[in-house]
Order: structure tokens, then sequence, then C-alpha cells
DNA sequence: CCACAGGTGTGTC
DNA sequence: GACACACCTGTG
């Protein structure tokens, strides 16, 4: 991997594993728009940034030396070998296709908060209405970070503005439905400290997940993605249908509960069952398999 | 009008 | 613990 800066500009070759379409379209993240060129724009940590593909570069436009060292190098995981990740992945045909399929993905090192509520929303529900209901909290609490030609862009609100939203409000223009309250709640649960994601964060595994399940709305898959999209804990297997579909299909060869799928994921993928995870997601997803 | 998509909370055994 | 069933909204 090279890294180059031009002004705003940043600019990273002889990275294979790196492609801004599997990375924001495999379902682990919200506050991105795909532009007409086909670049990305995408919002965290306060910033909004565009990430294109030309050729055998990746363009990131709005990211500079400082925020680049700063907040992107780790946003984009990019201290991690993705190559070798693949490879020892690659042990069965299963993998080795689904690794090759969405061989550009990389798992986003996420803000805490941001990815806690949208996972909330994320249950029963389907990507483009969770990026609306995002973006919309996002105008009503966050603070405006500016605008282009496409859009104004706004902060993802801290727990302090969001605990103060009312649930009708959150219902009436957010259109969150029945996960109204269970927003307002965490927010609560978390500003008053009842709840400390700095705790969380150096729990095991199993204690993480269960200390989260606290939070209303948080169930054991969206427990399992917040542990794995913001807390670098790359081992969690969340199961949602598309996961069950494919482990019982490809792997499992029998219809199974999805308690015990996160167990066998776990178990079948090791340290790298996140991997395997969004790899899998994203491949059996777009090719609807199990359908 | 209806069917379908998708996790959690609640209640029952 | 394992299982029903309700819960919102958008789309086809």
């Amino acid at each position: 991997m090279k890294i180059n800066f031009d002004g705003n500009f940043c600019i990273i070759s002889e990275l294979e594993e790196f492609d801004p379409r599997d990375i924001f379209t495999c379902g682990q993240a919200f506050r991105w728009y795909e532009e007409d060129d086909g670049s990305f724009t995408f919002i965290t940590h306060g910033r909004v940034a565009n990430a294109k593909k030309v050729g055998d570069e990746i363009l990131l436009r709005g990211v500079d030396r400082t925020s680049f060292d700063e907040i992107f190098y780790d946003y984009f995981d990019l201290d991690r070998d993705y190559k070798r990740v693949i490879e020892e992945l690659s042990k069965d045909d299963v993998m080795k296709s689904a690794t090759e399929y969405g061989k550009g993905i990389r798992i986003l090192n996420q803000e805490k908060f941001e990815t806690i509520i949208s996972f909330i929303i994320s249950a029963n529900n389907q990507i483009p209405r969770i990026k609306k209901s995002i973006e919309k909290i996002s105008e009503m609490y966050g603070e405006f970070l500016g605008e282009d030609e496409n859009r104004k862009y706004f902060s993802f609100p801290s727990a302090e503005k969001l605990s103060k939203a009312k649930p009708e409000d959150l219902r009436e223009f957010a259109r969150v439905g029945f996960r109204d309250k269970r927003i307002v709640d965490t927010a609560n649960l978390i500003n008053n400290g009842i709840i400390n994601i700095d705790e969380i964060e150096k729990m095991n595994l199993e204690d993480a997940r269960s200390a989260l399940q606290v939070l209303p709305g948080v169930g054991p898959k969206v427990a399992d993605c917040i542990l794995l999209f913001a807390f670098d804990r790359k081992e969690s297997f969340p199961v949602d249908v598309w996961i069950k579909r494919v482990m019982e299909e490809l792997y499992l060869k029998e219809v199974t509960p999805k308690s015990k799928i996160a167990v066998r994921g776990r178990e079948v993928f090791g340290k790298n069952a996140g991997f395997a995870n969004q790899y899998l997601f994203y491949y059996g997803r777009e090719n609807k398999l199990g359908r």
C-alpha cells in the first residue's frame, strides 16, 4: 500500500482490497451516498469525504494528511492485511467464492454511539429506509457540517442531544416506527452513564454482548453488529436472515435456530468470524442465495 | 386492496 | 430455553 497526499486529496495505491462500493454497500454503514460518477460520499467523525476508485487507485477527497492519520487510517481499517484474512478464510469453495466476490470489502471502525442507534433502527428494517431515518435524525439533532451541489450534511447527534428528542418526532419525521422509544431510551441510558460505553469496550466478547443487550432495541443480532462495526470485535458473528439462509444452505445443511448459527459461525471461522460474516452476507444477499 | 421484507419485546409453556 | 405473535413503514 502506498499513500500520497495532494492538498485535500489522499491517493491510495497498491491496495487491491479496497473498493468503496463493496465497503459501503455491504451492509455495515448507512451514512453514504452513491454519486452519479460512481463515487461514494460519506460522513463520519464530523467530516464529509468522498471515495472514488479510479483504475487501481483510491481517491479520497476531503482527506488531508492530518485527518488521514487521525481518523481515516483507522476508519478504513488500513492497518489490517485483508489479503491475509482472505487467504486464511479461503479454505473451502464457498469462502473462496464469497471472498472473491467481495474482495474490496473492509470492515469499517465506526463511531460507537452512532452505530448503536443505527443498528437499533436496522431491526426489522431495510437499508434504504434505515439510511433515510438516520439522515433525518442527523438533520434534526446533529450539527451542520457543510453542503455541496447535491445536499446538505449533518453530523450524527450526541447521546445528550438525542436523549432530549421526542419519540413522536422521531416517528413522525424520521419514520422510525416502533423504534422511536427504544432510540430515546437508549440515548438516555448512555447519556446518564447507566450504560458506560468505555466499560463495555474493556469486557470480553460475551460480557460485552450481554451488556449491550441491556439497551432497549438491542438483541443478539444488533449487539453483534455493534461489536463488529464499532468495537473492533472482528470475531463476532451477527446472524440475520441472510446469514441464516447462507449458513444453512452452504455449511449446516439443515434448518438451525439463529442462536446456534451464531455459535457455529464463531466455531467455524474463529478470529476471522466477523470477516467471514461480511463476505458471506454480501455474497449471499447480492446473489439471493437460499431464496 | 394485498403480499412481502426484516430483529426485538412480550407473553406462554 | 424455545416458541408464538405483534410491532412500522415502504415497495411492488
